[in-house]
DNA sequence: CAACCATTTCGCCAAATGACGAAATGAACA
DNA sequence: TGTTCATTTCGTCATTTGGCGAAATGGTTG
């Protein structure tokens, strides 16, 4: 019960669910991501803690840079249901659209002019 | 995009998940509710009607007495699966099995004995 | 090893949340 | 019509949340 409840409230932000829909199809650094949601660095990174400590994304240390991405494999139940429930309730959002442009963007800047 | 998050805030509280799991085959008045959840009368109907509020539950008003129930058909696709995810990820949790029986003394108990 | 730099942690603030009791609402009944 | 009673709304409070900038962390590179 209490590890539902604790996706759910991970789920329960606009930037966290944007992120996990900019996880879908590709693996992205903080930097990346901080340009999409034009947060602040340290408030992107909080949230990517809460995604991970539910683990509805993973890291990967690359030297300097950290790489979030969704679960390979081996997410428990919860999670991957979970994955799912957001992915098809957002299918048609408009918004997930808009991010996806603008990302296909930001992924074609080379990474030093981001970060 | 908005109405996935309202509804993930829906769920992101343990004392609203636990009603939608006790409506899950009955449905209850608030004094039943404020009996299982051991709330106050206000709080309980706060929870209500925040469920409410996103359609995942329905309210009936019969003379003094609100039943509230799970939709029953025309919900739309995100309610629905929002329902299908908490109810398939609780399947084996203790603590709904707890309030389920909880529940079942309830049930049994006459209602002017709860109001 | 020292400067650099992406990321995280910390401290702070404003806003949202969940809880309660008291007061308001509205239907039933005397 | 006036009382009763289940429910809701209101006002308040403590806690949590989401945001930021500054400082700390930890790996890279000169």
């Amino acid at each position: 019960m209490q590890a539902f409840v604790d996706i759910a409230k991970a789920l329960a932000d606009p930037n966290r669910v944007r992120i996990l829909c900019v996880l879908r199809h590709n693996e992205l650094c903080v930097c990346q991501v901080v340009e999409l949601l034009g947060l602040a660095n340290s408030t992107v990174s909080k949230h990517l803690s809460i995604l991970r400590a539910v683990q509805l994304v993973q890291s990967r240390n690359d030297g300097r840079w950290v790489h979030y991405s969704r679960p390979v494999s081996g997410a428990s139940d919860l999670v991957q249901s979970a994955l799912s429930w957001c992915d098809s309730s957002l299918a048609e959002s408009a918004s997930r659209a808009d991010d996806e442009i603008r990302l296909q963007k930001i992924l074609q800047t080379p990474i030093q002019e981001l970060c």
